[in-house]
DNA sequence: TCAAAAGTGTTATCCTTACACCCATGT
DNA sequence: ACATGGGTGTAAGGATAACACTTTTGA
């Protein structure tokens, strides 16, 4: 807008998200530092060629991977140099524009997306703390939450006060101590092992000497994409809940059981099946073929498929799973 | 990222809210356009002078306005050339990040405000059939309700699917027929009317060559900035429910009916006065000072003040305001 | 016949919405 | 005394969370 500038480009960077065998997957690429083995897809916004960054982003993944995306969302902006390019204080300053996009894989996509060097990895493997399908993550206890409760220790709380909270009572707040862990707050506890060191990027930022935790922390990745990942993950956590996107992660046709293991795995958490299959119900959100499947073993479960027109129907139509249902 | 770089800027646009006279307020600037009287206050991202965008935000924004900023929270980034910039197809291209912004302003404040050419403004002014507190608006029925059926039977459905939901689906949800008015879809009521050529803004991008209404449809203001303003006002009716955002934009002590028109304006509908106060005393959010106020004619009322340890007590304190209560 | 998974029925509790009435002040 | 706004009590209906049990297949 004025004086000698400085130039800027545009990176878009997407969380493109699929169920690989029951896990959300993201399509991840070699990392380029040399520091992390893995990054997301990136690519450049060239406004000349794109008439917005959504058409920009649907451009380049489709020339790159032969990915169909369905529903893509707008994450975040960062125009965040110190975290973005520590060491490397030369070349154009990127602003990198976050986007969360879902999609379907067939196995035989697999081979092609493997060939172009990316492939598709479950999102537990970056941030597996967030995984509790299984019960309460040990790592947690083991790794995490001592070496968080190190930091507090050694942090003045006075200093600190983003939104108006105390490092202990965000903490409190996002690992659910005292109270219940939220799914949704994934992006927070990133930060918070962002800042108290546990993270290889809090290393690679500069910020710490030698990682602050006494065992593996999840995979780390370049630039801030380990941080967007984390946004992608708790905006698809909360929009399934008034947004009906699970059906685009899973087949035409499926099983309820399907549908509730789909939910389960992008929440990180198991939920009441009865409870669950009345909310389905009552939400209209879907309708059965007429067909069974044997395929599960058991007793043949009844294939449903979505019911497009609630889109029509309704305003927020999701599945508004409560805390424990 | 690679070959010959057309120049791109980012420019930095707010929302800034603040309570006047019992109105959700907007700071505006005169339009550069000469089309607008409008616009939203905007300054440029250097990334030299400042690390986050935030920070500029809130640099430029003390700069110019002597305003304190409270809650600020980055709505979307646009690289949209096709609406920003349709007539002026030189200069550096502008990638706009929108954002909302909270703040108090002190009747006192208010000269210097307007001396700087800038002033406070009710968000109403810009999207009228927003404010129900008084009723349905007659806009709705008279002005906007026919020109968007107009638009419907001269569209071919078939051919629009944004979202997967027909021109009429989208209608039908936004503006709450055949069902119920839902204060946080503003986004979508204002980019259909865009896209019916309601709007200045739509004959100004070229899309229309007048506009398709019998009647006045609200200010409009340069580029994006009134569909950032939508955007602002989207964001704000829904993070009161659940993030204890209001009490930013109150004086530190209150009744408890300044809170509940202070909530009622900016969802711009009325709310059940007892379910209200049992909601707030539910929800933990307040405790009475002491002392009570006579300014409001009637029985004094007890004041009280925001208790800032919900913060750290639960983890998404607000309002849970229900359809009627 | 047994393992494995599909698919109900029912109840206590809490939250939402709605009703109508009483209270304390200034004029 | 009365107008004006402040401030309750309570009950119907629905949503949530929790309980355990029956059904249908393949091996």
């Amino acid at each position: 807008m004025r004086e000698g500038k400085e130039p800027i480009e545009i990176g878009l960077n997407a969380a493109i998200v699929a169920m690989v065998d029951n896990d959300p997957c993201i399509l991840r690429v070699p990392g380029q530092d040399e520091l992390f083995a893995d990054a997301l897809p990136m690519g450049p916004f060239d406004p000349r060629k794109h008439r917005t960054m959504e058409i920009g982003l649907r451009g380049w993944v489709a020339e790159q991977t032969a990915l169909s995306l369905g529903h893509v969302e707008q994450l975040y902006t960062f125009g965040d140099r110190g975290r973005q390019r520590p060491r490397d204080d030369h070349g154009p300053h990127v602003v990198s524009v976050g986007y969360l996009a879902l999609t379907r894989v067939q196995p035989e996509q697999m081979p092609a997306i493997r060939l172009a060097g990316a492939d598709f990895r479950s999102w537990y493997a970056f941030l597996p703390w967030e995984d509790w399908r299984a019960g309460r993550p040990a790592i947690l206890d083991e790794v995490i939450l001592p070496a968080i409760r190190q930091w507090l220790s050694r942090t003045d709380e006075t200093d600190y006060a983003s939104r108006g909270l105390k490092p202990s009572a965000r903490v409190r707040i996002a690992f659910g101590l005292g109270s219940q862990w939220d799914e949704e707050h994934v992006l927070d506890r990133y930060e918070l092992m962002y800042s108290a060191g546990l993270l290889a990027e809090s290393v690679r930022d500069g910020r710490y000497d030698a990682i602050q935790a006494h065992g593996p922390t999840g995979r780390g990745m370049d630039h801030d994409h380990r941080r967007i990942l984390a946004t992608a993950m708790s905006r698809l956590r909360a929009k399934l809940k008034y947004r009906p996107v699970v059906f685009e992660l899973l087949p035409d046709e499926f099983t309820l059981t399907e549908l509730q293991q789909t939910v389960e795995s992008i929440f990180g958490r198991s939920v009441h099946k009865q409870n669950f299959r009345r909310l389905v119900e009552k939400a209209e959100l879907v309708e059965p073929t007429g067909a069974t499947s044997t395929e599960t073993g058991g007793r043949p479960a009844a294939l449903f498929r979505f019911r497009r027109e609630v889109l029509a129907e309704r305003p927020a139509p999701g599945l508004r799973v409560g805390r424990r249902g």
